[in-house]
DNA sequence: AATAGTTATTAATAATTTTTATTAACATTT
DNA sequence: AAATGTTAATAAAAATTATTAATAACTATT
């Protein structure tokens, strides 16, 4: 049986001119991609060829089914040219944003275009077998009730914290159970390809990808302000992951003196002062104090509170909730400035739960920033709020998948 | 007149074919210097190119006088294949290590060989016209007494400390005097191109690519234990600069609660307590406390001592200088697990002065590094000291000139 | 409106590269 | 020692790609 055109993107026996022109192909639609539409002189400059050459992979992609002749547009004088493209719905990607109380599923196409989206669905990841049974349920459900054919979606993203191996399809954090990988057991239950990746990393990929930065060698980190603090790194617009992926452990570095025990075991995490978590104990320890706040009102029981109590109390002007929110990013930021002297990078992007209680939390980061970072490097870096909110998440997961199966760059 | 193998390899008038082709042989050079010497087969592999390809390429690059055909090497049944690889001193480069007190040169030639070295030249690194010409006149007079003839010496690099754009050339903490960048002021005066680089960048790429470490996505730190603490960032083998080449301001990272005032202006850096400004600050003190060391007896004043003193004394058991050494020693290891929290790296190399220390230093470092950073991680990454020593900047230098030529990756 | 000037595409030709076949150089086995 | 098997290098043929020329489609100018 004649291999399928995504098969042949990844058929590794083919050798030779066959093999060239595979990449080629994939430097194609990588181009339309990242960087957009394009004619035919555009792709010409871009990958160095001749301008049959290029037609000719033109036209083998258009009998694929994945580029699509757009039309002329306008030149600067002269015959108009051709402007080539991606189709955007030939083919799309299920992103799953597992989080701590619910997940959110997301069906995108090539362009990044969100289909079909279903945010906060009843979920709690829980470590164990049913927790994972009514994960594969889920998703399932939502494959099914899809506006496309099944054969259409070439590939399901799954965000999951803490520790995994993206290219294993390892989680070691969530469901590790048995001795095949998650991916490959996921992958069983719903007859689509599975990846998974680390949230926070996933998120930063479709907060970079979507933040309007031109492809090219920049360097972005990712803050995923939540109960934990991630990092995600990019450098020169790659994903960094480390030696196994671990990379961007940024909670738990060694920067305060305090007797605060964190998750990790350890002490004086930056974690323990600068996170969600020590946003929520701060809250409850000031209440007991005797300190007032809107909540009170509300939650009978302190220990009740949680994270997103306190941003909607901030969001609604409680001065508490806003006073200790501009104390723990006071504390991020100082931990920001430190990567900022390590990296150099031109662009902090504040995203995760926390980050939507904007100028809260942004100034006080903003000025710790200021007053911890050398200021001939901070010079170069802008501080930003996410664009995409919570569902950078799923997002980044449609966009990693994405580049997987087409493998692209 | 017709253009030189190496214009012609920096030439980007050429196109089409020709164009390829510059490529190609860039490629086959690069695969050559990294990897090392190889058959036609294996560089078909690698390159995927035919043999006849592969042979007019080297037949061109022997032409060029630049590749030699090594004989025949075994294999493994049937006709032996011939070895080819580089001639090493087809053409040199010469490293120029700058120091606070002195400056060390090198010539090298393609395959890292150092063929004349001079260490520890009398020099005074000071931000003054005078200071600039001393240091050309003594790369001129190096060039003179170099055992090859100049028309063969490619390139000049030149580590600095503090900051500077590898790019443009230009030096903004010494020599910053005139319009044009530094490099091309140099070079005007030596009359061959030069490079600059920052001290601890250039010696991370020596330490790295002599480290018998394989090419490829490695992940590697490189600390500078001098005076200051530098970081060199290597991300899949390839230096990070960040965004204006600032990346690695590892030194100034707020970490001390303390009100000790750094050279940057702000307090609490941790250069202030874990550098050899800080071991030097701390072993006066202790002196003028009232503790004992050998060097009381060699030292009238105690504000005359410095460093270099303090790790003598160690190397010769000085019960003082080991014990600062090691209090040092623990905050930088503090420090190194935040990195290696942040970076996941396969391998942090302890280079600089402070290094020389050996044990002394290493130890404490490394219990720090237990204490501090998430096993998980850090069990991925591996602690060495330097493999070159005082050398790494100039073979640093070297091999980035040679990239910056050949233009290598 | 005709003409010159641009730019894109197609067609034809030339150059280049890969494939395939052949020869060469060796090792191991019978 | 001859035969067989393996790998390398070379040569010739086939396929592919780039270059050039020609044509088409358009703009701006006279």
């Amino acid at each position: 049986m004649a291999k399928t055109f995504f098969e042949e993107l990844n058929n590794d026996a083919v050798t030779g001119v066959a093999y060239k022109n595979i990449n080629l192909k994939k430097a194609v639609i990588s181009y339309f991609a990242n960087i957009g539409n394009a004619t035919i002189a555009d792709l010409c400059k871009e990958l160095n060829l001749s301008i049959p050459k290029i037609t000719n992979l033109l036209n083998d992609l258009m009998l694929d089914g994945m580029v699509q002749d757009n039309g002329k547009i306008d030149s600067s004088g002269g015959r108009k040219p051709n402007l080539y493209g991606l189709i955007p719905d030939s083919v799309v990607f299920i992103g799953v944003d597992v989080r701590k109380n619910y997940i959110n599923i997301g069906l995108t196409d090539l362009s990044k275009n969100i289909i079909k989206i279903s945010e906060k669905l009843p979920y709690k990841l829980e470590n164990n077998k049913e927790s994972l049974e009514s994960l594969c349920a889920l998703i399932n459900k939502f494959i099914k009730e899809a506006p496309v054919p099944k054969e259409k979606i070439l590939g399901i993203g799954i965000n999951l914290s803490g520790r995994i191996n993206h290219k294993s399809g390892y989680s070691y954090s969530f469901f590790y159970f048995e001795e095949e990988p998650l991916a490959k057991i996921i992958e069983a239950k719903v007859g689509i390809a599975v990846f998974l990746e680390n949230d926070t990393r996933a998120m930063a990929c479709g907060e970079f990808s979507t933040g309007g930065i031109a492809k090219g060698e920049k360097n972005v980190l990712f803050l995923n302000l939540d109960y934990g603090l991630g990092l995600g790194i990019l450098v020169d617009g790659q994903l960094y992951y480390g030696k196994s992926g671990y990379s961007g452990e940024f909670g738990h570095i060694p920067i305060f003196d305090n007797e605060i025990l964190c998750h990790c075991g350890k002490k004086g995490c930056l974690e323990t002062e600068a996170s969600g978590w020590a946003l929520t104990r701060m809250f409850k320890e000031k209440l007991k104090e005797g300190s007032s706040s809107i909540l009170t009102a509300t939650k009978k029981n302190i220990d009740d509170i949680q994270m997103e109590d306190i941003i909607t109390a901030a969001n609604n002007d409680d001065v508490l909730a806003i006073e200790l929110i501009g104390k723990v990013g006071a504390n991020i930021g100082r931990g920001i400035a430190m990567l900022i002297n390590l990296f150099n990078p031109e662009l902090v992007i504040l995203g995760g739960s926390l980050s939507t209680t904007k100028e809260y939390i942004r100034l006080p980061i903003k000025s710790a920033i200021n007053k911890y970072s050398l200021n001939l490097v901070s010079n170069d870096t802008q501080l930003k709020m996410s664009d995409l909110g919570e569902r950078a998440g799923i997002i980044g997961a449609c966009l990693l998948v994405r580049n997987q199966v087409l493998s692209l760059v």
